[in-house]
DNA sequence: TAATGTTGATTACAGTCGTAATCCATCGAG
DNA sequence: CTCGATGGATTACGACTGTAATCAACATTA
C-alpha cells in the first residue's frame, strides 16, 4: 500500500503526458515531450516500454494502433510519493517539512495563504487522532 | 545552489549516523548502523568510500585513524531535497503537497498544531511576497 | 616472531536508468 | 508492386547502486 511507485524522473515525462491527456498513441506521446525535450523518439518509447513493462502504463490494441493510458491516477502517484517522502526525511510528519521548507525558500503570502486555509478546513473536519 | 545532493538512500544511513554523532571511525559508523540494519562491514565501509569519493564526508587522519564527519550540515541537506522534492512534484508551491498528504494520510492532531504555528509565525514575521 | 584481525583501497557483479540503435512487420505513397 | 516511414520488440552500453569480496599494509596477540 505505501508500496514504491517504479517510475524513474525520465518515464515521469510519459507519466505527465498521459495524466495530461489520454489515452494517447505513442506518435502522440512523442510529440508531447518533444515540445519541450530534445529526447529522441526512440527514446520516448523505450520510456514507455519500460512503463508498460512495470505496469503503470496500460494499453489497448485497436486494429493495429496501441493506445496507451496511466495504470495509475496522477493523484494517487503524488500521494504516494508524498507520503514515502515524508516517512524517509522527517519521520512522517509533515511539519517539520514546511518548517525546513520555509526556513530558506520563504514561502510566498500565497502558500501561507493556502496553508492556512488548509489547516482551518483541517481543523473544522474530522481530523484522525 | 539548487543542486543534487549526490547522496543515495543506502549511503544517507552513512550520513545519519554522521549527522547524528561526529567525528566517527569507520569502525563507529558500522557498529552503528549494525545496530539497525543486517548489512556487512564491507558494504558500510564502501558507503562511506563513496561518500568520501563524491565529497558528501570529510576525514581527518590522526596518527593512523581516520576520522570521518559530514561535509554538509542535515538541516541543509533537508532544505535541498525539500526543495528539489517540491519542485518535481509540486511546481514549487508546497501547500498541495501538504493538501495532498492531508486527503489520504489524515495529518495527526499534533501535527496540524504544528502547521498552525508554523503559518501564524510565517505570517507575522517577514514573509518574501 | 608468526598468525590473525582491522582498515583503507581496489575490484566485482548484477540490476536499474538514461539514452539510444537495430530488427522486423506493416502501411501509405508513388 | 516497391520503397521509405512507422511502431513495437529486442539489444546496446556506460554510469550509478546495492552489496559485497579481495588485496595490502599495519597492528595485535599468542
Amino acid at each position: 500500500m505505501t508500496d514504491n511507485l517504479p517510475i524513474t524522473d525520465a518515464e515521469r515525462e510519459v507519466m505527465d503526458a498521459l495524466w495530461e491527456r489520454s489515452p494517447l498513441t505513442s506518435g502522440d506521446i512523442v510529440q508531447a515531450i518533444q515540445g519541450h525535450t530534445d529526447w529522441q523518439a526512440k527514446t520516448i518509447r523505450t520510456l514507455i516500454s519500460r512503463l508498460t513493462a512495470k505496469g503503470m502504463v496500460q494499453y489497448r490494441k485497436q486494429g493495429r494502433r496501441y493506445y496507451y493510458a496511466p495504470a495509475i491516477a496522477r493523484e494517487e502517484f503524488l500521494q504516494r510519493k508524498s507520503h514515502k517522502f515524508v516517512q524517509t526525511f522527517f519521520k512522517g510528519k509533515v511539519a517539520p517539512l514546511v518548517a525546513a521548507f520555509a526556513e530558506q525558500e520563504s514561502l510566498s503570502r500565497e502558500d501561507v495563504e493556502q496553508l492556512r486555509k488548509l489547516i482551518d478546513s483541517l481543523d473544522a473536519s474530522g481530523d484522525k487522532s
